[in-house]
RNA sequence: GGGCCUAUAGCUCAGCUCGGUUAGAGCGCUUCCCUGAUAAGGAAGAGGUCGAUGGUUCAAGUCCAUCUAGGCCCA
């Protein structure tokens, strides 16, 4: 038997329950062993950020990360699903310092190396628990028992394997180059780390007038300027040069009784309404070693200031003329070092401005705009000065400008991979396809060398010793080290500070060698997970070839320059192979009003409130089903009630009705069923339906898309429950073993197909329903195998024909509605137009008689005369046949008689009409024949089909009327009455109405049976439950 | 400045791959119906220049180009 299932359901609760059931009987860990030795389909998990609180795009993507590994191992694949933690890295290393009311890597270092790091790795552990919990709440299987920690020595050393691989393959390498860096961290930050972190913001950006002072135009024009456009004046103390583009056109112009050198096409940009007098044009070239007066004289910086050429300099924006500070601009500082310019550097480590220099020293960089500014004003430099937007590079976790920097570095040649790169890519699937060619392959068409390096301390240390002659060693393993170093240190956290006290002796010179200070990018960390997940090549060494590259993985579209990148920049270094086939790339959550959520807006939507407030399994129908997962989506409570609504209580009822009806005929699925074929066409309709429903769900997720297999869930569940039970009911309270078993099949194969989306209902239905009727059944849904569809099964045919008798059943409820005659009162017949009507088996016919409450439904055809004919042009057919002809015959056809016209078509399977005095054939296919009758019927068509209603009632119908009015009245006291609904009644009425009693005698067996009455008198009672009703009668009822 | 995405009803979104003459759904609103799934269900109504312009075509929400606005990413 089935468990009784209430109407009512309280989903986080039933959700709660229902993770207890699966931890008290390992459901997740048998899915996994027990799917051991069959074909593998590998995941790989990126490892969240142990820092912070998890959020709703957490939430986003663990769906996707739930559900394919759910529905491949429901489709025979094993599936391992090893989680991961991210566990180094600034993020860790900023909470930590928070904590301790730190202000800088000074502070750290008075704390202690050592010290700090055990912070950082208490801080990891704590945020570790909330992701856990988060994770398990919503349902996401993972196997956190297992899980790898990038902190872990064994991870580590996978680490530093590849490291030395790649280092012997000659692609990492130190070198000098200006890069964005963080002046707060005391770092600088890789390309993908830069992706993270632009803010708009608002900087001053001046011109700044740089008098000439010498070269052929100081004597022409004495006191002209170089007019300069910088939006970093805090660079002009660094300044060293000016750069001009060399095929440009330069004029000297007057304005305003002053002299100005400005490209020519800027003019208008830079003086606006202003007059302005051209002087002279000339080329940049000609402007090329002019010297001139720098803004500040702050630094002593020899040799210079004088115009150079560059060819990066664009007419595009402010006047054509570029400072140069080769300290803090790539561009610069290449081009200066080709002029043979000093690289002169005024700003400490920290950001702060050098405390000897006069008027800035001692102030943070960002800072000195305002005082440099007010300083050239003052001196009458200052041309003109707007706030300027734009977006410009944060440290994308402490938000503090970046700089452009000088400094040493270690990078990743990932430059000379490029073009393996690109075929790596290539040959990977995107889901959605457009990024692959679009952001992603457009970032790596632009791919720039991986700074990997970090002066930092929480992270995994570059494991490259260096002796005083420069030699490099890099070392794979701490097995290595201990060789090297010539004592053991096989069992030595790898961390700093431990690591940078083992010296080795140089196996090229013999001196002795100690490590170099940097540690490295926790992206690569996260990168290099394929394999340091396993602890790769030191230990399992077959695990990682079978599980190498997944087959999918999955995150938000931020993670392009992230983590996608990474792990296929390493799998191509180290393995010649990216480690991934299929990823899918997630659109971001956004709020209820379209914004990102953030901690600044507090609009944050916290997941497990959410979760606990309208259940998982809605959080995540909504993360599958609702919009396309691609594009950023808003989220909020209103659309996730929504779906909870729509689609899980919907589901719910069906199974609420199924097993109150089998259990009150105590019927169960071992009782056997007639054969499909002899059930009624509505039964086997649904069977095929449920069939065609396996197929299409599983083609859906084959591809990745959970959009369209939960729209195709929903449309079958609305099928199920507003067609199927609402034209079956009957047969349920009858008991009918032929309905219950269909509508059992039916929710067998919905169930398990819901089951990778909402795990948490489909458990609930498969313990009450199936569980305990089914000794062969799986212990658990999630345990079970995908449906099989069978093709045979699937009747396209009778998919049509039910098509057509919903789509006749709506214009029928229609065209009763548009008159004033109730629904409850029968009518006698319907006429139905509409193409493949006539095929239609009467059981069909049936249900839209019955639907309708008519007692007939009749080809409208058949009554000439009843009808207007109207005629419509096939556009599409006409169209392929007659090209640009269409319109002209297009218009002969509307003009036409109808009624001949279809006469003619449908006697001699043709017709012509006359367009421009020529005769053009006209078939069956090129036109639409619609067909309304005409007075005395509610009617209602769309373009093909038309129903109309007869509204003439006679004595029959009338009474027929008042006896279901009866009935109905009769219900509502049974249920005021709180009666069950297999009680049986007494039923008991008096009426003066001669007609009432007509109505009796006529229907009274109908009545009974309808309210289960086993007695129907008209005695006058006292007691019993007064029936409520406008007729003229008393009724009343007892429970028998 | 570049790349990508988006623009359809008051709101949230389908439809566009593959062009066809009445552009759909849900929510919300109004009216009505049904009621043995009932704190459900159904029907009707109001609500659309399918972002703009130009082009291709017999025919454009759909294809092409340009533009505008918003978003994401990069310079």
């Amino acid at each position: 038997m089935y468990k009784a299932v209430p109407a009512q359901i309280d989903l986080p609760a039933m959700e709660h329950q229902i993770l207890h059931l699966w931890d008290r009987e390992s459901v997740f860990e048998r899915s996994v062993t027990q799917a051991q030795g069959r074909p593998l389909w590998t995941f790989y998990e990126g490892p969240p950020t142990a820092n912070g609180t998890p959020g709703a795009h957490h939430v986003e993507a663990r769906v996707f990360k739930d559900i394919f590994p759910r529905y491949r191992t429901m489709k025979g694949y094993f599936v391992p699903r090893q989680a991961g933690w991210d566990c180094h890295g600034l993020p860790v290393e900023l909470a930590v310092e928070r904590e301790l009311g730190f202000s800088g890597k000074q502070d750290i270092e008075e704390y202690g190396i050592a010290e700090f790091n055990a912070k950082c790795r208490e801080s990891v552990l704590r945020h570790v628990d909330e992701f856990t919990a988060m994770s398990e709440r919503m349902g996401f299987w993972v196997d956190t028992d297992t899980a790898y920690w990038t902190m872990n020595p064994d991870y580590i050393e996978s680490v530093w394997w590849s490291l030395k691989t790649i280092f012997d393959r000659g692609l990492l390498v130190q070198d000098h180059r200006v890069a964005p860096y963080c002046p707060r961290c005391g770092t600088g930050l890789s390309d993908h780390e830069l992706a993270q972190g632009y803010e708009t913001v608002v900087d001053p950006s001046v011109y700044v007038q740089f008098p000439v002072a010498s070269g052929p135009l100081a004597e022409k024009y004495p006191g002209v300027s170089l007019l300069v456009w910088t939006t970093t004046p805090w660079t002009l103390v660094a300044n060293t040069a000016v750069a001009v583009k060399p095929d440009a056109t330069y004029a000297v112009v007057r304005s305003d009784g002053h002299q100005f050198i400005v490209a020519e096409e800027l003019i208008a940009h830079v003086f606006g309404e202003a007059d302005v007098e051209i002087l002279e044009r000339l080329p940049g070239t000609e402007l090329e070693r002019t010297g001139y007066h720098r803004p500040f004289d702050l630094v002593d910086i020899p040799d210079a200031h004088f115009v150079i050429l560059a060819d990066y300099v664009t007419t595009d924006d402010g006047t054509g003329l570029v400072h140069q500070a080769p300290a803090f601009g790539a561009d610069d500082l290449q081009t200066c070092r080709a002029y043979g310019l000093p690289v002169v550097n005024p700003i400490a480590a920290n950001g702060h401005f050098d405390d000897s220099i006069p008027l800035v020293g001692g102030q943070f960089f960002k800072k000195a705009d305002e005082t440099l500014t007010h300083d050239l004003k003052t001196r009458g430099l200052l041309f003109r000065r707007d706030p300027y937007e734009h977006s410009y590079p944060h440290c994308w976790r402490c938000h503090t400008p970046l700089m452009y920097y000088a400094q040493p570095s270690w990078y990743v040649k990932t430059t000379a991979k490029k073009d393996e790169l690109l075929e790596q890519n290539e040959a990977t699937n995107w889901y959605p396809p457009t990024i692959k060619w679009g952001r992603y392959g457009d970032w790596l068409t632009n791919n720039v060398d991986w700074a990997l390096s970090r002066n930092r301390y929480w992270g995994t240390p570059l494991p490259i010793w260096r002796c005083p002659d420069d030699h490099l060693t890099a070392v794979g393993s701490l097995a290595e080290l201990s060789k090297l170093a010539g004592s053991d240190v096989s069992s030595l956290d790898p961390h700093r500070p431990f690591v940078d006290e083992v010296t080795i002796s140089c196996p090229t010179c013999g001196q002795q060698a100690g490590r170099v200070p940097e540690v490295i990018d926790c992206w690569y960390d996260s990168g290099a997970m394929p394999f340091a997940a396993l602890g790769y090549p030191h230990r399992n060494e077959d695990a990682f070839h079978e599980r190498y590259p997944a087959d999918f993985i999955c995150e938000a579209i931020d993670q392009t320059r992230g983590w996608f990148y990474s792990l296929m920049a390493i799998g191509t270094l180290v393995f010649d192979q990216s480690s991934y086939k299929n990823v899918v790339c997630l659109g971001h959550i956004l709020d209820e009003d379209g914004r990102k959520m953030s901690k600044h807006l507090g609009n944050v939507l916290e997941p497990i409130p959410l979760m606990d407030d309208h259940g998982a399994d809605a959080v995540r129908w909504f993360m599958l089903a609702s919009g396309s997962p691609w594009q950023a989506r808003r989220v909020g409570h209103a659309a996730i009630a929504d779906v909870v609504r729509r689609t899980l209580l919907t589901y719910w009822n069906t199974v609420s009705f199924q097993s109150l009806y089998a259990r009150t005929a105590q019927w169960q699925p071992s009782d056997g069923a007639p054969d499909l074929h002899t059930r009624p066409l509505i039964d086997q309709w649904l069977i095929s339906e449920a069939h065609r429903l396996a197929r299409d769900v599983d083609d859906a997720l084959e591809n990745f898309d959970t959009q369209r297999g939960g729209r195709i869930l929903a449309a079958f569940v609305d099928d199920l429950s507003n067609w199927y039970v609402r034209r079956s009911r009957r047969r349920f309270w009858d008991g009918d073993p032929a309905a219950l078993a269909t509508l059992h099949e039916a929710l067998r194969i919905v169930t398990l197909c819901m089951a990778p989306y909402t795990p948490f209902i489909t458990e609930r239905v498969w313990q009450d329903l199936f569980r305990p009727t089914d000794d062969t059944a799986p212990d658990s849904v999630h345990l079970a195998s995908w449906p099989t569809s069978d093709p045979l099964i699937i009747n396209d045919d009778l998919g049509e024909q039910m098509a057509l008798v919903r789509r006749v059943v709506e214009l029928g409820r229609a065209a009763r509605a548009s008159s004033s005659v109730r629904t409850r009162q029968p009518l006698s017949r319907a006429l139905v137009s509409a193409p493949g009507w006539s095929e239609l088996p009467d059981q069909l016919v049936a249900e839209v008689a019955e639907e309708l409450n008519v007692r007939s439904v009749d080809p409208l055809g058949e009554e000439a005369g009843l009808v207007d004919v109207s005629v419509k042009p096939n556009f599409r057919e006409l169209g392929s046949r007659f090209g640009k002809a269409t319109p002209g015959i297009a218009r002969a056809i509307s003009e036409a008689d109808p009624t001949t016209l279809v006469d003619t078509i449908r006697s001699r399977g043709q017709a012509t009409v006359m367009v421009d005095s020529a005769e053009v054939e006209v078939l069956p296919a090129d036109v639409i024949i619609a067909e309304s009758p005409r007075e005395g019927w509610a009617v209602a068509s769309d373009s093909e089909d038309s129903v109309a209603i007869d509204l003439h009632i006679d004595e029959d119908l009338r009474r027929a009327g008042l006896a279901r009015e009866i009935v109905r009245s009769i219900q509502e006291t049974r249920k005021g009455a709180g009666l069950d609904i297999t009680d049986r009644i007494n039923v008991s009425w008096t009426s003066a109405d001669p007609d009432i009693a007509a109505v009796f005698d006529v229907h009274g067996s109908e009545i009974s049976g309808e309210v289960l009455a086993i007695s129907l008198v008209s005695v006058h009672q006292a007691d019993g439950f007064l029936v409520t009703t406008d007729l003229p009668v008393e009724i009343r009822l007892q429970r028998a």
